[in-house]
DNA sequence: CGATCCCGCCACATT
DNA sequence: AATGTGGCGGGATCG
């Protein structure tokens, strides 16, 4: 698709202003399709390349349009292909451009192309989902307007919606300042209790309407009328205080989309339909049913829903009523925002958002507004902050302290990942690293990638997405350090961001991947750590032990690597964890080889190449692994696969079965948890060989959340091949080619791709997988059934841990050796649509116990752990297969 | 043909 | 008045 995008875009003229014709004959839209010459013929459009250049150039400069288009390409570009690609495709582009495509491609962008939900993504990809604190992003409408190539006024429709969770605050005339997610659970908290309080009737009414009919809407209305709908509207209204004057309408977008989120907060099913939604919306709004009113307001809702699913917090699905289905949008993001804040640790994932008690004072402003209370527009919207005045802005204000407190921890991530990154880069300059760190740097990419992959899984727009992502060019994201700050913050809800965060480093030798993946963690982190530094290092070192406790956040930390001092404890945070997991832990541990933990680890990379490797291994359930991989390998796609885990995930989900059993499997998940950490492998054998990292984390928290959602997500690792490395086998990824073969390859293409086992041959390469851990030279087959991975990996922990620790530990020589795989969905495989992939087996790889539902499925796994080689093969073949 | 939703007019708000 | 915002809905496209 980019590449037509580019050469449309690139070439051409501008579209739109040209009459098109195409408009008939495009019926093709073909954009898969390599260039159609169909509508040249047809189109009176004149091209005369060189004149027109010239004239574009003028007139992109006068006009926008064309700018746009320019941009647009060269945005999609990174975001879908991705690099490996490149080559080809820009070859085709080239060819094409110059020479016969023109005309065809040009072939207008579809309308897909153009989309809200594409456009939004765009959007996001240029912010880290959790930005530093120290940070302050401003982002100025009119530049994004041009560099994604659109009008402004599309740009508000996405501000807007960002701007009711809080993403963003407006700062000044058509200046935006960006948060990112990190209040993000907050934000969901508040809107879920001033739901609760406006809607809370509804929701139980809800459960019926499902059923039976959107009647319910009505009926909640008249429920609510009392209650609070007004309030909103209230919002809308004068009363406000300050406002001074509402604003126009209230900016009705925003209070839509805000009472929009709110029903999905209350809805036990966590669906709502489109008109529904609509219904309670003008309802409350007061109108009475005008079917034009009707009609816009669920006009309106697709915007707020395109924008919505960017963010991976609902997905669209359909339910089927009696009358037949209904499209309608399932909630995918954090569900429970439990104590809030207080839940730091521990337990669930979801729970805390932030680190604990701050949070509360905070709250309330943001919700407040949202609340029964009205929002008051501008205060309530902007949060506080901003309006007023725009004191918001950069500065750091003591408005809101949770906000506050987030970022410093944040910050505090961040400045690990930071550091790690810079290391990285460093490294990278030497030539081995080199490539990998590059993948690093981008940063936009980056959110892109993570964002899908912690929360939500998904994206919003499967089809089109998907495409996107899987183009490696988000892989590339994915690792980017910047994001691991972004793991914690998270914390609540969304939380498998923590997902996102990976680093890789690449020190020498090492590269760490972190993936985040509980939120829990995070906070804890941040809070018990103020230091993550250090205690990345007891990650690290706990790996052995690492009992789970560690949460996944932590693992940014790692990125200080240097810290990582095996030995710390850590402790702190994980308690809760560990107990949930301990046993699952003690597994992994014995995985765990430590060589040397002791040293700190930051020898490990000073030195370069070895240091001791512990592998920790946890139960993150290889999604990230996946990715992982081939992040190293190619950096291609591994995000994608996340995204695309996710959106199995969500798919998986998503339907109506709500959650139970989501339910179980969070829970079983938690068992397994493990948290693994991090995988840390070093390479005995020194050289050149990287070490990894994983983080595999996420356990408890994911695991809790899972439920919720993606808990594929978690897929904490990431690996890192450093560059030089081309030996060292992981991969991730979710193909997985025969075994073996790979090897050759090389190193660098070649892993990427595909799973090495390889590895076998130098080195034993472990895999993990999501939780499955092969043996080094397993064989794999392809068999399998899907399986829960995670479970799997539970269980498997054991025996890789053996395995591993045979082999790691013993053989030195190879590089790592342990291959960590990943399961990835595939990337290539199609995006699938929810409906046929649930069976698929890769989501049950990826998924987890929870994706698969099948509480069985999980079992058996476990049950035939037997099969744990199996199993392992089977990821791998999985993985190849998926990609199919 | 219904579901989506792009596009951009135009009103209101702010500067 | 100019410009920023953003409601709104026609009508095109998708499926």
């Amino acid at each position: 698709e980019n590449i037509f995008d580019r050469c449309r875009m690139a070439p051409k003229t501008p579209i739109k202003n040209e009459p098109v014709d195409l408009s008939k004959q495009k019926g093709c839209t073909p954009e898969r399709n390599p260039i159609t010459p169909v509508k040249l013929i047809d189109r009176p459009q004149p091209d005369p390349w060189t004149p027109t250049a010239n004239l574009k150039m003028l007139v992109s400069a006068a006009s926008p349009d064309m700018r746009d288009r320019e941009k647009k390409k060269e945005l999609f570009r990174p975001i879908e292909n991705s690099e490996q690609n490149d080559i080809p495709d820009s070859l085709q582009y080239d060819t094409v451009d110059d020479s016969t495509v023109d005309e065809f491609e040009k072939q207008r962008p579809s309308r897909k192309q153009k989309s809200l939900g594409l456009l939004c993504q765009k959007f996001l990809a240029r912010y880290p989902s959790y930005p530093l604190s120290t940070e302050k992003t401003t982002i100025s409408l009119d530049e994004v307007a041009s560099i994604l190539g659109v009008g402004r006024r599309r740009i508000y429709d996405i501000v807007n919606v960002l701007e009711s969770l809080h993403l963003v605050s407006r700062v000044a005339k058509n200046q935006y300042c960006w948060h990112g997610r990190h209040n993000l659970s907050q934000t969901l908290k508040t809107l879920q209790e001033a739901g609760e309080l406006q809607y809370g009737e509804l929701a139980t009414i809800q459960c019926k309407e499902q059923d039976t009919e959107y009647r319910c809407g009505e009926r909640r209305k008249e429920a609510v009328p009392g209650s609070q709908d007004r309030p909103l509207l209230d919002v809308s209204e004068p009363d406000c205080a300050s406002a001074s004057a509402n604003s126009r309408k209230d900016k009705s977008l925003r209070i839509m989309s805000q009472k929009f989120v709110m029903l999905f907060l209350v809805s036990k099913t966590k669906i709502v339909t489109l008109d529904i939604a609509a219904k309670i919306l003008i309802e409350e709004t007061q109108d009475t049913v005008d079917h034009s009113k009707f009609k816009t307001k669920v006009r309106r809702l697709y915007d707020i829903a395109n924008v919505l699913t960017s963010l991976c917090l609902i997905k669209k699905v359909h339910v089927t009523e009696e009358r037949g289905r209904k499209p309608a949008f399932k909630w995918i993001g954090p569900v429970e925002f439990p104590g809030k804040l207080d839940e730091p640790r521990g337990h669930s994932p979801t729970s805390g958002p932030l680190p604990g008690a701050q949070r509360g004072a905070c709250a309330p402003y943001q919700i407040c507004a949202t609340g029964k209370r009205r929002f008051t527009r501008h205060a309530s919207f902007n949060g506080a902050q901003p309006y007023e005045g725009t004191k918001r802005k950069v500065s750091s204000e003591p408005n809101s302290p949770r906000q506050e407190r987030q970022d410093e921890y944040c910050s505090k991530m961040i400045n690990l990942a930071t550091v790690c990154r810079q290391k990285i880069e460093e490294d990278s300059r030497n030539p081995s690293i080199a490539s990998p760190l590059a993948l690093l740097p981008l940063s936009r990419d980056s959110d892109f990638c993570v964002n899908p992959l912690s929360q939500a899984v998904f994206p919003v727009v499967q089809a089109d997405v998907p495409s996107l992502l899987l183009p490696n060019g988000v892989s590339s994201q994915a690792l980017h350090p910047s994001s691991p700050a972004a793991s914690k913050t998270d914390n609540g809800k969304p939380a498998l961001l923590p997902s996102q965060p990976f680093l890789c480093f690449p020190s020498s030798s090492l590269f760490m991947l972190c993936g985040g993946l509980q939120e829990n963690l995070l906070e804890e982190n941040l809070s018990a750590a103020g230091d993550v530094g250090n205690r990345s290092a007891e990650e690290k070192a706990s790996p052995l032990e690492a009992q789970g406790t560690v949460p996944p956040a932590r693992c940014q930390k790692r990125s200080s690597q240097e810290g990582a001092s095996p030995s710390a404890p850590i402790g702190d945070e994980e308690p809760v964890a560990k107990k949930q997991s301990m046993e699952q832990t003690d597994v992994p541990l014995s995985l765990v080889v430590p060589k040397k933990p002791a040293e700190s680890p930051k020898a490990d990379c000073a030195p370069g190449s070895s240091c001791a490797s512990a592998v920790h291994l946890e139960a993150f359930h290889l999604d990230l692994s996946s990715s992982a991989a081939p992040e190293t390998a190619d950096k291609k796609s591994a995000k994608t696969l996340d995204s695309q885990q996710q959106e199995k995930w969500s798919q998986n989900k998503d339907p109506d079965e709500p959650s139970p059993g989501k339910d179980h499997i969070s829970k079983e998940n938690a068992n397994q948890t493990f948290v693994p950490q991090y995988l840390y492998v070093q390479p005995t054998a020194g050289l050149s060989s990287f070490n990894f990292l994983f983080s595999a984390n996420q356990a408890p928290g994911a695991i809790g959340l899972a439920a919720s959602q993606l808990p594929s997500l978690s897929v904490p690792c990431v690996v890192v091949p450093s560059a030089a490395l081309a030996s060292f086998p992981v991969v991730c990824s979710p193909s997985v080619p025969s075994p073996l073969s790979p090897v050759p390859d090389g190193s660098s293409a070649a892993a990427s791709m595909n799973i090495s086992m390889s590895g076998l041959a130098s080195t034993a390469p472990v895999f993990i997988g999501t939780t499955a851990v092969v043996t080094p030279n397993a064989s794999l087959s392809p068999s399998m059934d899907p399986q829960p991975a995670a479970h799997t990996a539970v269980h498997l922990s054991p025996v890789l841990a053996r395995s591993c620790s045979t082999v790691k530990l013993d053989s030195p020589l190879c590089m790592g050796h342990p291959v960590a795989l990943l399961k990835l969905q595939q990337p290539s495989s199609t995006p699938v649509t929810p409906k046929s992939i649930r069976p698929a087996r890769h989501e049950a790889f990826f998924k987890t116990p929870g994706s698969l539902g099948d509480p069985g499925a999980w079992k058996k796994s476990e049950g035939s752990q037997a099969r744990n080689a199996s199993s392992v093969q089977r990821r791998l073949e999985i993985s190849s297969t998926s990609t199919d």
